[in-house]
DNA sequence: AACTTATATGAGCATATGCTCATATAGAGA
DNA sequence: TCTCTATATGAGCATATGCTCATATAAGTT
C-alpha cells in the first residue's frame, strides 16, 4: 500500500519531501525536453545541446539533476557520454499530465463557444 | 496524440512550459499534504489548517495556488469556504510517483542487502 | 608531452518561491 | 452599526533555482 486509504493518519514528512522533489525535477521546460528527446532513444551530450538549443554548460547541468533523481542513466563511451531514460514512469506521467491540461484547454474553448453563441 | 512520437519535431515552448508548471504546483510538501488530506472529501479552510499544522495563511495561499492550476474548487457557503479536488488525474499522478520511488527503494535496499552478503 | 574534443563544475547574478506578520475583506449575529 | 469569525492578501525576508562565463577534468590523437 503506498499511501494511507480511508484513515485520516497522513504520510510522513519525509515521504512527502520526496514525491515533491521528484515533481519538482520534472518542473522544468529544459528538462522536460531533455526527457522528450530521449523518448527516441539514447544521445549524447551533444547531440542533446544541438537537439534542444540549449548551452552545453547547462544542458549538462539539467542532465546531472535528471541522473542525480534516477530519471536517466549515463554510459561512458570514449569521449562522450550517453544519457537514456532509466524510469518507464515518466512516460505515464507526462501523458497523464498532458491529457489532463487538453482537457482543461477543451473546456476552456467550450465555454467561450458557448459564449459566443449568443 | 498528445505529443510527437517518433519525429524529432518536438513539443512547443509554451507547451512544455505549461507541463513544467503542474509539476512546479505539485512539488511543495504541503501542497501535497493538503490534496492527500482532500482526497478523503470537501474540506473547509479551518479543518484543513488543523489537519496540516500549518498557518492559516499558509493553507490559504496554496489553496489558492491549487484553485489556479484548477486542481481543487472553491465552494462559498456562509463564512466557510470548501475546498475539493476537481482534476482526478492527481490520485493517478501520485500514485505513479509514489510507485516509481518505491521501486527506486526497493533497488537500493537490494542493493544493500546483496552487499551485506560477503 | 602537447593539443583537441566532450563533458562537468565552481562562482556569481537574477529571479522565483515559500513563509510569516499584519491587515483587509466578507459574511453572520447581537 | 458593532463585533466576531473565516478567509484572503500585501509586504518583506530568506532560501532555492536556473542561467552564464570561465575553467576543470577526462579521454582520444599526433
Amino acid at each position: 500500500m503506498a499511501a494511507a486509504k480511508k484513515n485520516p493518519r497522513l504520510m510522513s514528512n519525509d515521504a512527502l519531501l520526496q514525491i515533491a522533489r521528484r515533481f519538482a525535477v520534472l518542473a522544468e521546460p529544459m528538462r522536460l525536453r531533455l526527457l522528450q528527446s530521449l523518448f527516441e532513444g539514447e544521445m549524447s551530450v551533444n547531440e542533446l545541446v544541438e537537439v534542444t538549443g540549449g548551452t552545453q554548460a547547462n544542458v549538462s547541468r539539467h542532465l546531472q539533476t535528471l541522473a542525480h533523481a534516477h530519471l536517466v542513466s549515463r554510459r561512458k563511451e570514449g569521449l562522450q557520454v550517453f544519457y537514456t531514460i532509466s524510469d518507464p514512469s515518466i512516460f505515464r506521467l507526462c501523458e497523464l499530465v498532458c491529457g489532463s491540461l487538453e482537457q482543461q484547454l477543451a473546456q476552456q474553448a467550450g465555454a467561450f463557444a458557448e459564449g459566443g453563441r449568443l
